[in-house]
DNA sequence: ATGGCTGGCGACGCCAGA
C-alpha cells in the first residue's frame, strides 16, 4: 500500500485581533497542526504578543507589531523562524507593520498583510497601488531563488469574479479594481503559483466572510487569504483547503485560516 | 443606495476593516 508522503504544511490566518482571537488560534493550532503560520492583523504592540502561549504550544515566533492596527508574525511548529527581513522594502517612511520574512522548515517565507485601500480613490488606495508595486520588486528577487519559497498572507485582493459571492456588490470596493487585479496578474506571472486556484480549479472557495447578514453560515465570502509558490515550491504542491469551520465558532475572525501541503523536500 | 458587525482605544463614540 502506498503511505501518504510526508509533508510540510504552510498555512496563513488574518487573525484580527491577536489578543481576543489567541484562544482561536491554540485551538486551530492544535487541530489543523500547521508547520509554518503567517499571522496578520495583530492588532497589538510587540510587548502584547502571547510569545509564551504559542511556545507552549508547540510554535516559535517572529513577530513585527503596532499599536491598534495591523500587525504580522511567524510561526514555526517546533522551531523559531530565522529572520531574513521585517519591513517591505522600497519607501523608509512606510511605518506599518505588513512585512516580514523568514526561514522556517528550510522554506524561505513571507508574510504579508497587504493594504485594504479603501476607500478608493483616494490616497489609501494610492498607498496600496505602491505597495504593491514594492511588493512585485521584492517577489522578483523572490521567485527567482533555486530553493523554495512561499509568499502568504491576506492580499486584500479579489482575483477574478469567481472570487466573490456577489461581483456587483463589491464593484467599487478596492480588493477588486482593475488596477489591483492587473498587479496581481504581473505577480503571478514572475512565476507564482496561486496554490489555491491551482487544486481547486473553478471551484468556488472563499477565505473571508463579513460579520454582516449571516454573511459567513451563508458561504458568502471573498477569496483574498493568498499562498504563492515559486517553482521549486510549486513542484511539490500536494494540497490546499481553507478551515472554514474556524469562521464558523462564536466570536470568529472574519477570515479564515488559509493552508497548503507540500512534499517535504 | 445604504447599512449592517467587530476590535482596539480609551472612556461612549470613533476609526478602520473588507
Amino acid at each position: 500500500m502506498p503511505r501518504k508522503p510526508k509533508t510540510l504544511k504552510l498555512a496563513t490566518f488574518n487573525v484580527n485581533g491577536i489578543g481576543t482571537r489567541l484562544p482561536h488560534l491554540l485551538a486551530w493550532l492544535d487541530k489543523a497542526r500547521p508547520d509554518v503560520v503567517a499571522l496578520q492583523e495583530l492588532k497589538a504592540v510587540d510587548q502584547a504578543f502571547p510569545a509564551a502561549e504559542l511556545e507552549a504550544a508547540g510554535y516559535g515566533a517572529i513577530w513585527h507589531g503596532q499599536r491598534s492596527w495591523n500587525g504580522v508574525a511567524l510561526l514555526g511548529r517546533g522551531t523559531v523562524p530565522v529572520e531574513s527581513r521585517r519591513g517591505l522594502p522600497g519607501d523608509p517612511a512606510d511605518t506599518q507593520s505588513r512585512y516580514i520574512e523568514a526561514a522556517v522548515h528550510s522554506v524561505v517565507v513571507a508574510g504579508i498583510y497587504l493594504p485594504n485601500g479603501n476607500p478608493q480613490p483616494g490616497p489609501k488606495f494610492d498607498y496600496k497601488l505602491a505597495w504593491m508595486e514594492r511588493l512585485l520588486r521584492r517577489a522578483q528577487a523572490l521567485v527567482a531563488q533555486p530553493h523554495p519559497v512561499a509568499i502568504l498572507g491576506d492580499f486584500n485582493v479579489i482575483p477574478t469574479d469567481e472570487d466573490v459571492y456577489d461581483p456587483k456588490a463589491w464593484r467599487k470596493d478596492a480588493l477588486m479594481q482593475p488596477e489591483v487585479r492587473e498587479a496581481f496578474e504581473r505577480l503571478l506571472a514572475q512565476g507564482w503559483t496561486d496554490a489555491l486556484r491551482q487544486v481547486h480549479g473553478d471551484r468556488r472557495i472563499y477565505t473571508f466572510w463579513d460579520y454582516f447578514r449571516q454573511h459567513a453560515e451563508r458561504d458568502r465570502g471573498l477569496r483574498i487569504d493568498h499562498v504563492l509558490l515559486n517553482p521549486p515550491l510549486a513542484r511539490r504542491l500536494v494540497d490546499a483547503g481553507v478551515d472554514r469551520w474556524v469562521r464558523l465558532q462564536e466570536k470568529a475572525s472574519d477570515h479564515a485560516p488559509t493552508w497548503v501541503e507540500v512534499r517535504a523536500p
